[in-house]
DNA sequence: CTTTTATGCATTATTTACTTATGCATAAGT
DNA sequence: ACTTATGCATAAGTAAATAATGCATAAAAG
């Protein structure tokens, strides 16, 4: 990311999005035979109508710590003049995508529980 | 927290807890007048069935943050023979808190359409 | 009766997972 | 000619935790 590209970022106040990336990434493979960095993040920009925005700077190290734990393999294809470096889930990727994704899903049930709680200063009123 | 201690711990990869703890903060406390801070952690650790426990070590440094940024008010009782720290939340802690739940819930919306995808490569399957 | 557990506050060193800022390179648009 | 888009990567700095400790009182357990 240069300079320029600053004014893009998630409207999400970041410290949220910390923890989340590598589920994000898994699933995101675990959706298509196999992907690219860019594209990785130009589809989760798209899906999330651009309110989650992967940078460079994290998403690289998360894709190269994700291969070298065993969860990814990588291929890489030049097209044009370009070289494009694929990513797609080995079979324990597979399982691990899994794992997290049903993580992240108990841990936003847990997160609903508390948000759902009634104040109970209002009780009352009720 | 002790060395004994160490084995409480909550069920979730401790990565994504960071980012949501102070909103968790400022929704208890939005739920009644005032609350200390062993308090919160055993009411969190109550209602989430001990799948979050929160850390003093996380917790108070929160805390003071909050109340740094104006957020909360304290005020010290005595019990017996313990001090006890109250914190409520102040008329901006209020809208904070009502903006950070809010801020939460669009976060888990937009995870829950990544995590709801179904993979392409199975989708001749369906 | 002495050790552990629970209650209650707090701080410090360290680690983690990012952000921010670069760097390099090609291609396409304006 | 300059900017934007595509595509990889790394490095310095930061925020928010963890892990460990410290102090103190009280209750429970062995």
């Amino acid at each position: 990311m240069h300079i320029k590209d600053m004014y893009i970022c998630g409207m999400y106040s970041k410290e949220l999005l910390k923890g989340t990336l590598k589920t994000i990434i898994l699933k995101m493979l675990s959706e298509s035979d196999s992907m690219y960095g860019y594209q990785i993040t130009q589809k989760v920009k798209e899906i999330t109508e651009g309110k989650i925005i992967l940078t460079e700077g994290a998403l690289y190290p998360a894709l190269h710590k994700l291969e070298a734990d065993g969860f990814l393999t990588t291929e890489k294809q030049t097209v044009g003049n370009r070289v494009r470096k694929y990513y797609s889930l080995t079979q324990t990727g597979n399982g691990r995508a899994k794992e997290k994704v049903e993580e992240l899903k108990e841990f936003m049930e847990t997160l609903t529980t508390i948000i759902n709680l009634t104040p109970q200063k209002l009780a009352w009123q009720i």
